[in-house]
RNA sequence: UCCUCGGUAGCUCAGCGGUAGAGCAUGCGGCUGUUAACCGCAGGGUCGUAGGUUCGAAUCCUACCCGGGGAGCCA
């Protein structure tokens, strides 16, 4: 698309890279861990917390994080003062520092560097840190939110989500797109379905907006091409891994897309995310141990599957060959891991302490993943009579969308769907009175629908019907209907969700490590 | 709302009718190149809560509370 040439100058402007030397020094009276490599034989001066300490009697290995990166500081005493030294000895974990040293090339470190410190100042001594270098539960490390956002994948999942945040307003911003703001606080439901979180407003009951698309379309009337970036509330009590109560989307509203048109942007923006972050993400998808080969295979065209295909490729043979051979691997999956387990546990007894440790540790990871496949293997035969018994007209549960990305290795777009399921906003499918010109993309390796939207309906009296037929009230669309009245155009858009979206790059087993504070349904602290 | 799994030391877990355990973390001691460093010693528990069964309950039963992940619904 035209337009194009302004997307690497804007792509300059959000990149995520260090700044520049020059303006670092002016700012900064201290080094950042992530260009030391640049300062190689130079004196620094970092500032940072103790991530972790190894030592001897008079020898003290500092790992020093300061939010850009690890780095080890070698403290020997016979290089730095006896302050430094006791600093050194008696520094607790997450203890706030200051360290003077020089940058050593070193192979064998984490970034390829290491500081032979001169000097070292203790800034705050931490009390005991209870996030420890192992092992821990999940309710302990969402009580701990606030502490577990230093972890290093924490802290890589916060770094690809910024990427993700910064490539999304790129592309939009490039495309000649308007970011809009819409209300939070709104008096109507767009979809009726969904339960909302509702609230006193002046003695008049309000909602936590569940989507800002139909501000966004009266935006888009006014100036074309808009997105909405913002939060959305929803108080469905859905305890999975694929929601939150509250979650940030994207919606972008163009006047005079149709269908096609609306699925070309979804896919140029799925493309452009998954573009920025492989080329500026290696770092923190190394740490987060995705599989590079997998985003590699992001590339257009996505496959366009309409509903009726859709339901086509649940009824087919292939699909009950694609879980039979799952039902297969997964079994021997879990044969090999409980002989790892039988072995470990034998090995046990004779273990040293640090070997006990590893077995421990082991452990833990075998049998959460034994009971994710206990799950799986209960769950196979359901997923197989749920897709070959769907019934035209139906919607697709979670494991009929897991279903159909597997037939595939990049993200779909199913579109032209039962109207009957759809919102009343949308328009019908001139060829089919039965279908609405919606359209979902489905993300593969089972985070499921990630995208979705569709082209809008444009006849006001139509729309005066659906609003009836779905039992809203015709009044709180007063406005909306205006939009109908004075210049009515075709138009599309959609909605993306960002964690889902996060967690599907990163490769992520939970939304709820893709935004910094997540809101569940019983968690609301910290 | 339903189904399912769980709650034992600060953390991760073992123990499943007969004296409350391990590793990590913490404290003390040792060690001059460690990579979740290592070695020794020590402190640390109303076994989620309330009832019940029993000579005896962390263990068995009932109810409740809290959490995990799944269904529905959805991004």
């Amino acid at each position: 698309m035209s337009g194009r040439n302004v997307f690497s100058e804007t792509q300059l402007f959000y990149s995520s890279r260090p700044l520049r030397r020059s303006s670092n020094i002016m700012t900064e009276p201290f080094t950042s861990i992530k260009s030391l490599p640049e300062h190689v034989g130079e004196r620094v001066t970092l500032k940072g917390w103790l991530y972790n300490k190894r030592g001897s009697k008079a020898l003290y290995f500092l790992i020093l994080r300061d939010g850009t990166g690890l780095v080890q500081c070698v403290v020997n005493q016979d290089n730095v003062d006896e302050t430094s030294f006791a600093v050194a000895e008696t520094a607790t974990q997450e203890s706030a520092l200051e360290i003077v040293g020089t940058v050593n090339a070193d192979e064998r470190q984490v970034g390829g560097v290491e500081i032979h410190a001169e000097s070292a100042t203790l800034i705050a001594q931490a009390e005991s840190y209870p996030i420890t270098p192992k092992e821990h539960g999940v309710e302990f490390l969402m009580d701990n939110r606030h502490l577990w956002l230093r972890s290093q994948r924490q802290w890589a999942i916060m770094r690809v989500r910024n990427r993700i945040i910064m490539a999304i307003h790129a592309y939009f911003q490039s495309e000649g797109y308007i970011q809009m703001d819409p209300p939070v606080l709104t008096g109507n439901a767009v979809e009726g379905t969904s339960t909302l979180f509702e609230l006193e407003y002046f003695d008049k009951p309000a909602y936590l907006t569940q989507s800002g698309q139909l501000h966004g379309e009266a935006m888009a009337m006014a100036h074309g091409k808009i997105y909405t970036f913002g939060p959305t509330f929803r108080a469905e009590k859905s305890k999975t891994r694929r929601h939150l109560t509250e979650f940030w989307m994207i919606e972008p509203e163009m006047a005079f897309y149709d269908l096609d048109m609306d699925m070309q942007v979804a896919e140029e923006l799925l493309l452009a995310i998954v573009g920025d972050v492989l080329r500026d993400c290696r770092d923190e998808l190394e740490i987060l141990g995705r599989d590079f080969a997998k985003l590699d295979l992001i590339q257009g065209p996505f496959p366009r599957i309409s509903y009726d295909e859709a339901v086509e490729l649940l009824h087919s043979d292939e699909t009950q060959r694609i879980l039979d051979a799952e039902h297969e691997e997964t079994t021997a999956e879990e044969k090999v891991l409980k002989e790892e387990r039988t072995a470990n546990r034998a090995a046990y007894g004779q273990a040293k302490k640090g070997e006990k440790r590893r077995i421990d540790a082991r452990e833990i990871d075998i049998n959460k993943r034994l009971d994710e496949i206990e799950e799986d293997l209960r769950n196979i035969p359901a997923w197989k009579e749920s897709a070959a018994n769907f019934e035209w007209g139906a919607d697709f549960g979670g494991s009929d969308e897991t279903v159909l990305t597997k037939h595939f290795d990049r993200p779909i777009i199913v579109h032209r769907f039962p109207a009957v399921i759809k919102a009343f906003y949308m328009k019908r499918d001139p060829e089919d009175d039965r279908l609405a010109l919606g359209m979902d993309v489905l993300a593969p390796e089972g985070y499921g629908e990630i995208v979705g939207g569709g082209e809008r309906a444009t006849d006001l009296a139509f729309l005066k019907q659906q609003v009836q037929d779905h039992g809203l009230p015709e009044e709180v669309f007063d406005w909306y209907f205006d939009l109908r009245r004075y210049g009515s155009v075709p138009h599309s858009g959609f909605g993306i969700g960002l964690e889902r979206t996060v967690a599907w790059i990163c490769g992520l087993h939970h939304v709820r490590e893709t935004i910094p504070f997540p809101r569940l349904m019983g968690r609301i602290h910290p």
